[in-house]
RNA sequence: GGACCUGUGGUGCAGUUUGGAGUGCACGCCGGCCUGUCAAGCCGGAGGUCGCGGGUUCAAAUCCCGUCAGGUCCGCCA
């Protein structure tokens, strides 16, 4: 990480703490911070280790100054190198410390409820609520500045590529579809909503029907769906789209940026960074945000169970995952999986515990094993080149389910903490247009209903929509879906297209988005996108596991906020003037 | 909307399985001692609605039901 603190002196001190070192012998400094810790040692002697965004120094001062921790306090003292025998190796500054000290207290501190101390750890909620405490300790002051340090570099990448920083509205237009939108009530016109957008598509797209050639943003998106350990109602996106680009243009643009930023916390950019095509990605990891951080692919046994006698293995598709070393597994761990993968939606989970059989080979041990024919248990062996000590885990089912049954358990058995090991990033590109059927038996689109269709699939759009590939592509890290962009539809033609396969008449879409449709009639250059997901970026870069680990003030899973109280009841003169009455559910 | 886990002095935990007096540990806090500590040390002290409500019982932190809060996940996240 790059920490160019350079000249820090304010009018109150003239550097700081963690900056103080051997080059600064009996120079007379003043600094500024706070009490980390006090230690006494009878009338005339005490030690205060004070503390700044940049570390820890010493201060020798009279046993008689009264501060304790927390307190913020200036120090005027002389630097001198500690006696023989004191010096602390744990310390950046360890070597020397502030002598001749005056102390002034610039502010008293009640004792702390939460500590302040990293090694010291704390119910989140509780760090949640004094937040601005738990924020002074150094792994948060990391993770900020880590942060910072991401977006700064982000910036920079952008600007070089010729992008120029626009500013869109956070009071946008309803446009039911997608995500659920946070609604705004109009003051001026009572009874009509603003949203808070989901995020700036449709406006970055207007953008470019504006001439601005290349767009960017470190947009904040609001989206009211459950928060999970990745995801907030608000989060960050550095948020992308360029004229008279393709795909490629894309890749190569947001791929060099997230290099940058790599670079920039860690010293070194990732190796070039790989694609896979969305279809490979589920075949082989049973997921679109395949972690390559480890094998553990998933194996077709379609071929070797055709037309068998098994019934459990009747189904369209036979897959399997192996888990090196995983026949000491205990039937309890086993029924646990077989739980998971039924609580995924399987119908079952097929286990082999492979041993050494007689005369060299090897052997299954399963409740399945005495029903598989001999041609079976030789081909499920030499597909999946399991060896003696290895599970075997097969689900049988439609192929989409086999898929992700596996790759899910696949990331639960083989998968490290986020933290753990390099920093993988792959392009997972060709995702289907659509993914599924709604109620009314029209296909869903997978990105969004401005996708433009891969060039090789725009016929099938009216005749086999749910095969037709699109030009969208996702980047991922390490298993997290970093962000997704596409190539948008630019053409009338194709446009009304996509909005026929999706069931959208043409009344429905000039009701929704009638105000860009109506922009591309005046021409629209041929442009495309993308969003990168700053918040998970920034918590991979910091070995967290949990977005809210990466900002400053988050909101708990049941979208509080226990520092603030909010979300809280509106006065009722505040509801009046807005046109709202609200209908709270009797307990 | 659903599943699971957690809730015990300011903080982190043990105690809950097998009901028996708020019992214990560590940190912090307050007071005292201490001139080279560095998560200082030693001595003493204060601090509790065992999340909340109900039930079972002679007796509940402990068992049962409900509820609230926090977390992980499913649904949801074009």
């Amino acid at each position: 990480m790059s920490t160019e603190d350079a000249d820090r002196a304010t009018s109150m001190r003239t550097s700081l703490c963690g900056r103080v070192g051997t080059d600064d012998v009996e120079e007379r400094v003043r600094l500024c911070g706070w009490v980390a810790r006090r230690r006494e040692h009878g009338e005339h002697l005490a030690f205060i280790d004070l503390r700044d965004h940049t570390g820890l120094v010493q201060c020798v001062v009279d046993g008689a100054v009264d501060v304790r921790s927390e307190y913020v306090i200036s120090v005027e003292g002389v630097v001198k190198r500690r006696p023989e025998g004191t010096v602390n190796d744990k310390l950046a500054t360890g070597e020397i410390e502030i002598h001749d000290c005056t102390v002034e207290v610039l502010a008293a501190a009640e004792p702390p409820p939460v500590s302040v101390d990293d090694r010291v750890e704390a119910d989140e909620s509780v760090r949640l609520r004094y937040r601005y405490l738990d924020l002074r300790r150094p792994h948060m002051q990391r993770n900020m500045r880590i942060r910072s340090t991401i977006n700064s570099s982000l910036r920079r990448a952008m600007e070089r590529h010729g992008f120029c920083e626009v500013e869109t509205p956070l009071l946008w237009s309803p446009t039911p579809e997608g995500a659920r939108e946070f609604a705004v009530p109009s003051r001026l016109q009572r009874g009509s909503f603003y949203v808070l957008p989901q995020s700036p598509q449709l406006a970055k797209q207007l953008l470019m029907v504006g001439g601005l050639d290349r767009y960017y943003q470190i947009a904040r998106c609001l989206r009211d769906e459950d928060p999970r350990a990745d995801r907030q109602f608000e989060f960050t996106q550095l948020d992308l789209e360029a004229s008279f680009v393709g795909q490629d243009d894309i890749i190569e643009i947001v791929s060099d940026a997230v290099a940058d930023a790599s670079e920039a916390v860690t010293g070194k950019r990732p190796d070039s960074v790989e694609r896979m095509t969305w279809t490979d990605a589920l075949n082989r990891f049973g997921t679109d945000k395949p972690d390559l951080r480890f094998g553990m692919e998933l194996i077709d046994l379609s071929a070797v169970f055709e037309g068998t006698g098994v019934r459990a293995f009747s189904a369209p598709v036979v897959k399997a995952i192996v888990l090196a070393e995983g026949g000491t597994l205990g039937r309890g761990r086993i029924d646990a999986l077989v739980d998971r993968a039924m609580g995924l939606g399987a119908a079952g989970l097929a286990w082999f515990r492979i041993g050494e059989g007689e005369g060299g080979g090897l052997s299954l041990e399963s409740p399945l094993a005495a029903h598989l024919s001999d041609t079976e248990r030789d081909g499920l062996l030499a597909a999946t080149g399991a060896t003696a000590g290895d599970l075997v885990l097969v689900v049988a089912a439609e192929h989409r389910l086999a898929c992700t049954v596996l790759g899910n358990l696949r990331v639960h058995l083989g998968g490290q903490a986020v933290g753990d090991g390099p920093h993988r990033f792959v392009w997972v590109v060709e995702f289907p247009m659509f993914e599924g059927l709604d109620d009314e038996g029209h296909p869903i689109a997978a990105h969004h209903p401005f996708t433009m269709p891969h060039p090789d699939d725009v016929a099938l759009l009216g005749t086999d929509p749910l095969s037709a590939r699109s030009q969208s592509y996702d980047l991922v890290l390490n298993g997290w879906e970093l962000g997704s962009g596409s190539v948008r539809i630019h053409r009338a033609d194709i446009q009304s297209a996509v909005f026929r396969a999706l069931g959208i008449s043409v009344e429905d879409a000039e009701a929704r988005f009638g105000f860009l449709l109506g922009a591309f009639r005046y021409g629209a250059p041929p442009h495309a996108g993308f969003a990168v997901g700053l918040d998970r970026l920034v918590a991979i870069f910091c070995g967290e596991e949990n977005i809210r680990e990466v900002i400053a003030f988050p909101k708990t899973q049941s979208g509080s906020d226990p520092l603030t109280g909010a979300p809280k009841a509106l006065a009722d003169s505040a509801l009046k003037e807005l046109g709202i009455r609200t209908v709270v559910p009797e307990k």
